[in-house]
DNA sequence: TGCGGATTCAAACAATTGTATTAAATCTTG
DNA sequence: CAAGATTTAATACAATTGTTTGAATCCGCA
């Protein structure tokens, strides 16, 4: 074992390869049902490999997510500046604050993109799978660029309580990171008549709805529900 | 091993505690992280009592699905149909239509009610979890449901293309079905400022978001398809 | 009461898991 | 080249997994 992000080595193709396989089959298997020996064969290195550099599973998907969330978050941040910067002095629209928040999701652009989502369908995985998954890597890595986005969603929204505005920020994040991981389920259902692999298509309806789920009126706070027709 | 659902034996007192246990340790931790000695020892019956009843640990989860989901779309159909009686003619809100949908997830209202959403937390670590899994049950389960649901959104949003509908039913049970799961992650980003234990809250709030969510503009896709035709 | 099937029980099974260890082979770099 | 870092290989380990087995026990019914 050795460094983790300290001293760059010249050629880590070993590493790189361990990593990017882990990614894919993390996404597509998830963690706990991915051994470290389906990784290794798959990647054509050792067995040993893994605890030599990463010193454990765990260890793996620690700097899996670190080498692919520092960009993204970069990038996030990027984009809506760049927004604001084209609005001036006026609000981001609530589509470019929501667009920025997700493209990211889809690679930062810059070598071998991961125009795939295979990341964000990893996240969706572990999200679902690993309990206290996102809350343990929300304070490192995610409360920041949050608090960011909540700010920016607020100023779209100015009239809408904070609670709302956390609720369906909530809301869209639970969309987003599900989008990847369930979109077998749409081709099924839909019987082949959603082009389910078009995911400049799946981004755009995202947006879209979730958008529009913005727009829903302020859920009564303390008259309870009016219509209760179930018996 | 005997019956899985035809003789129906004096005291089942085993089964349903079998049962019951997995329900909420699948809901909890998952179906692939829950061991039988885990729900064995929970339940405090016998380690071989799972297969002796169920065959298999996946016989034990095909017999919980079928129990929950049978009754719960039972009460689907006759919420819809009542909201039918109630709206004559005209067709049903979409509010209600969703209503109808999600509500049952929460418990048939009959013996031992489910207010807390459990088997939709389990629904929802499932779907995750286990690739295929979803259209492994469809056919057997949700595809008359569904289709009988998607009619009822039609006829509330006649205007809508098709493929958009089963695009948006789509986000609208991914929303549902990580709802339960995702809780804990509203809890710490919002820094306790929303009362995620308010189950009623979440589906009041869920039902507004996907409901305001399908007042979404069309995708532009249709635009331009519409715009080569006309030019 | 006693027979017989249903049920429960402890024990063991084979397979897979993450991790560790050993030594030899190979590569990288000063 | 030489020294150190990396990679491979072959095992081994203890732990956990779902499943099976055969005997013990329960229980309704004759």
């Amino acid at each position: 074992m050795n460094n983790l992000s300290k001293t760059v080595p010249i050629k880590m193709d070993t590493q790189e390869r361990i990593l990017e396989t882990a990614e894919q089959l993390f996404a597509r298997r998830g963690f706990e049902t991915t051994s470290l020996r389906h990784i290794t064969k798959e990647a054509r290195v050792n067995l040993a490999a893994v605890n030599y550099h990463f010193g454990s599973k765990e260890g793996l998907l620690k700097e899996l997510l670190r080498m692919r969330i520092v960009p993204m978050n970069e990038k996030r941040r990027s984009m809506l500046e760049a927004f604001r910067f084209q609005n001036s002095t006026q609000p981001v629209p609530l589509e470019n604050v929501f667009e920025a928040f997700l493209r990211p999701f889809f690679g930062t652009g810059s070598p071998g993109g991961d125009s795939e989502g295979l990341f964000l369908r990893m996240m969706g995985r572990l999200s679902a799978e690993k309990p206290g998954f996102m809350e343990s890597i929300y304070q490192e890595h995610f409360r920041d660029i949050q608090e960011l986005f909540i700010n920016a969603i607020k100023e779209a929204r100015p009239n809408l309580r904070e609670e709302e505005v956390f609720w369906r920020f909530h809301f869209a994040l639970t969309l987003m990171l599900s989008s990847m991981t369930q979109r077998q389920r749409l081709k099924i259902s839909s019987h082949g008549r959603c082009q389910t692999d078009d995911i400049e298509g799946l981004i755009e309806r995202l947006i879209a709805f979730i958008c529009a789920g913005f727009q829903s009126p302020v859920a009564s706070e303390n008259s309870v529900a009016a219509m209760g027709v179930l018996s």
